[in-house]
DNA sequence: GGGAAAATCTTGGTATACCATCATACGACA
DNA sequence: TGTCGTATGATGGTATACCAAGATTTTCCC
């Protein structure tokens, strides 16, 4: 925090593009597209007020990402979702997030405690609030404070990612299991083991959290057919 | 295998998007851009004979992947790699790779394991040839065999994009290590513990050829600086 | 009512133009 | 001579127009 910080101009390098890429990301994030609909190059052009060119390099990036799926000569689509793909998604979630609350609670300095703490505390603040963004939020912050804690920078790109499309499902299991029941006190207990510098505590408190996350998914998946 | 599929005609749905996404692809993994280098739009017009829409959307493809950097305003470059990179890339590979191979040994069916046994063929026979290329592509056969019987089919689409990312790096160590000495050996190690079905000894073979190729790994990279 | 032909929509692709920014080079002035 | 300012070119970001081909919808005829 020397002046030099202080004095450079942040000038946000916001292209289009990447407003683009967030709005839409964001609203198929949030169910405002519907897995399958058609994303129309020149009506997304009105919508987002923006041209052709960017949009169709937004929906490359989206493309790339997993969250859009251009059939041959169809054009765009957002990507389905079943069972079997968020099967899949759960289970790497659970390698990745283990291992990275694991290697939390190895390193984790007083500092990063604290970090982990106010996290926790943001989770059930949200936890009492109506908006199940907000906890989804909160949710995402205290883990991004286990991933980039442990340094695992990628394997947080790679959980964003795939997060990002079972994001609905996300929203669904954020909305019953982790909000009545047990979400706050798997947080709570992931907290405590980083809290200790007890690795194995954390990726068992992690494994619980997902295995139930994932059961809770696949009622609600396979229910819908 | 009905007729049906033998009087289809496999119309390849090839944009020219696409084939530029396999060229710049293949050109970046291939070394013919280093790290760093720029991507100048339309001089990759003039070199792949098309405008730049395409160019640019196979660039934000690209740049999703995490093979490309767009710099705030200098246009993308070639994404640098570094140790602490690969080590990530590597604990990550380490975690989906063995988990991938437990499952297949779990699950292997005497078709599985003929498909693994042939695929180690190829790794063998291509070690006998002067061109790492062919190795390379036997060992991500060898891969794709495990993890696509295993249904691991998203931890293979990232393990793929990852191997992308270090891929100037993987042509190195198979280069040497895997050339000369424990490689084929590891990879028949994965091939007797799926045959014999135990996932155990699978996930263990694996991880013990990731560590070695990590270590080169990080000789090659910290010596370099 | 069903099916074929036509109209329309949409995507893939190209070319072009315009602007802002950045770097370079060149020239003027102290 | 050295420094500053400006002209210029390269480049990325954005917008627009256009065309061909495939997909979809509509229409119209039997």
């Amino acid at each position: 925090m020397d002046q030099t910080d202080d004095l450079r101009i942040d000038h946000a390098p916001l292209t289009l593009r990447a407003l683009a890429v967030d709005r839409l990301r964001s609203a198929i994030i949030a169910g405002r597209f519907q897995g399958g609909d058609r994303l129309v190059e020149r009506t997304l052009c009105d919508q987002l007020g923006v041209s052709r060119s960017v949009v169709r390099e937004a929906i490359r990036y989206l493309e790339a990402e997993g969250l859009v799926e251009t059939a041959p000569r169809a054009g765009p689509i957002v990507a389905r979702l079943d069972w079997d793909q968020a099967r899949q998604v759960y289970a790497i979630r659970r390698l990745l997030e283990a291992d990275a609350a694991a290697a939390c609670a190895r390193v984790a300095s007083p500092a990063v405690k604290a970090d982990v703490a106010s996290a926790l505390a943001g989770i059930e603040a949200a936890f009492a609030t109506p908006d199940n963004r907000d906890l989804y939020a909160a949710t995402t912050a205290f883990y991004r404070v286990i991933f980039t804690s442990a340094g695992h920078h990628i394997a947080w790109e790679i959980v964003q990612r795939l997060n990002g499309r079972i994001s609905r499902l996300r929203a669904l299991t954020l909305g019953t299991t982790d909000r009545k029941l047990s979400g706050p006190a798997h947080m709570a207990r992931i907290a405590a083991a980083i809290g200790a510098n007890d690795p194995e505590a954390a990726a068992t408190a992690v494994r619980a959290h997902l295995d139930e996350a994932a059961e809770i998914a696949r009622l609600l998946l396979e229910g819908q057919g």
